[in-house]
DNA sequence: CTGTTAGCGCCTTCAG
DNA sequence: CTGAAGGCGCTAACAG
């Protein structure tokens, strides 16, 4: 490996001029700069950051924590991301929790130790809150996206669920549904329960009944959807909804396979909405509506906060961006389309 | 931060002895490992990742390299790529190249200064043979996945694409069709070089003819696509094809999109194919006739060999991994289908 | 089983 | 403008 002092020694100067050279410290002749910069060239130097980071206290690496990398609206927030990160220079750490607290608690761990300067992450819920304790107890920068968490504060972007709700559940109501169902992430999730309490509201707002079986706690990225949605179809008590609410991208897409296998014909016999598009290139034969959050922006923005925190750059009090949604409204819900 | 010597202080014992009690030393007494532990414990200590490696010359990081996240195909890599390295104790740390040659070179530049302990990568093409020879001249370890890059050898995961080639060709004969355009990648990327020759070696097979424009060479990520498939759909001299194959899912669905733009029906104007599923989440409602290579294999399979040649336990030879695709057959070019 | 010494590659600090 | 000394946090290598 070549280090500073293979450069000096060959430049017949200090270790230290040829770190100076490499950090474009003012103080350094034209002449000694050049004859360095040529011999850095010549043994192809690249500086090592690990000796740089131990004094130097920082890292130049973020990390980004979020539940699958494999859902397109992670996806999407992480190309954001790393957009931003890029552009200033940092390099990202990814790290998947698929939604498991104790996941995410080992990947915190990991992070501390790699001492990154900096998380972006969209925790998987409530439980998340001992780990992120343990990055605000070592002064680490966080910034939330998509969720936040209760009792621990740091700059936050996010959708406005209660706008993006309220505006699919006024679609669904423009479209003669008074019967709708939501099927929800976990309450431990900021981001589920705002959908929740967003859509009882909606529906007291247009005057319709709910009862608590249309309510449907779920998971973001795994469930027996075969079976919830059956159990759904067969209310009788309260009714039968005439149209489901999915509270992100992949409860939509696996209640639509369920109906299928239901032998259910969507939009006909039921609608279906959903959060988050599932598609990640614009399709040709898209099916879905969805209130499309601008998960690129939140990506972007999240790092670009997390980067003026990491900086000194951000105001001391914390920031809430909230982005709005697109109400993107295709043959899922709509029976009158040619 | 708390050391190993401020819990050596705590435990009246030496730094070394806190250090082999991280490390899970053999030779260290029941009594002061539990001692050291607890004062661990007490003071939450987590080792510095960066000075452990400055001697231990090893990260435990691996970085990925891909073109572009937020496309579904690459996305399942990196998310098999990230389930193999978690295992094993690697964390990932993530770059996109944009199909750029120059901004993969700039991150190959960050990765060796970071001293990630190898590399998976989808190359952009033949001009990444310059930093490539980088990583070897260093000896950092790397494993091609998708893609790979003629003149430098190193362990190789890819989907057989000459079988694939076969396959789809063979479905849209299948179909009747006697006149097939491709719309592939740009010749410098060796996936798009073996497609374009096992279409020819396909078409020759199949006993049919073609034409130097029946072959359009473009861009897996962006491009004119309504001129690119206008130009193919006016063509009078060799004919007009009657299906296209797509050489990615990126190419695929804009091609289906420009077509839509033509007023031109798919598949009963012309079918279209394309290699890789646009769709990350299992769709309701699929509609491209796809080859869906395994991405979260290329992405396992490609992590598994690097961490094996990382760790020494690889053979000397470089291996190649084959991976087969599977054809799916969807409306996009079956016109009879109910 | 435990401690001492030295050094990983670089940078801060202080001299000159 | 340049250099020497010391240290970042940890661990090999050697003593005891």
């Amino acid at each position: 490996m070549v280090t500073i002092y293979d450069i000096a020694k060959k430049a017949n100067v200090s270790p230290m001029t040829v770190s100076r050279v490499i950090n474009h410290a003012p103080s350094i002749s034209e002449a000694t700069r050049r004859k360095v910069e040529a011999i850095i060239q010549e043994l192809d130097y690249i500086p090592n950051k690990q000796a740089r980071s131990l004094t130097s206290k920082e890292t130049k690496i973020v990390s980004l924590v979020i539940p699958d990398i494999s859902n397109p609206f992670f996806t999407t927030i992480a190309r954001g991301a790393e957009d931003k990160a890029h552009q200033f220079g940092y390099q990202l750490l990814l790290g998947n929790t698929d939604e498991q607290a104790d996941k995410e608690s080992r990947y915190i761990d990991m992070l501390l130790s790699a001492q990154v300067d900096g998380v972006l992450i969209a925790p998987t819920g409530e439980p998340s809150l001992v780990h992120l304790r343990k990055l605000a107890k070592r002064k680490v920068p966080f910034v939330f996206a998509d969720r936040h968490v209760d009792g621990i504060a740091a700059d936050l972007v996010m959708g406005d669920n209660a706008e993006t709700t309220r505006k699919l559940v006024a679609h669904l109501v423009e479209q003669g549904h008074r019967k709708i169902a939501l099927i929800n992430g976990p309450d431990t999730a900021s981001n589920a329960r705002e959908r929740r309490q967003a859509f009882t509201d909606a529906l007291i707002l247009n005057g319709l009944q709910w009862a608590p079986e249309d309510i449907i706690e779920t998971h973001f990225r795994q469930d027996n959807f075969p079976d919830i949605v059956r159990s759904l179809m067969s209310l009788t008590l309260s009714g039968r909804p005439t149209a489901i609410l999915a509270a992100n991208n992949f409860i939509g897409v696996n209640t639509l396979r369920a109906l299928r296998e239901m032998n259910l014909r969507v939009p006909e016999d039921i609608a279906v909405a959903c959060f988050d598009d599932p598609e990640p290139i614009p399709d040709y034969n898209p099916f879905l509506t969805v209130a499309a959050q601008p998960a690129y922006d939140m990506g972007f923005i999240g790092m670009q906060m997390l980067i003026e925190r990491i900086e000194g750059k951000a105001p001391a009090a914390k920031r809430k961006v909230l982005l709005p949604s697109q109400l993107i409204i295709r043959k899922s819900t709509q029976q009158d389309v040619e």
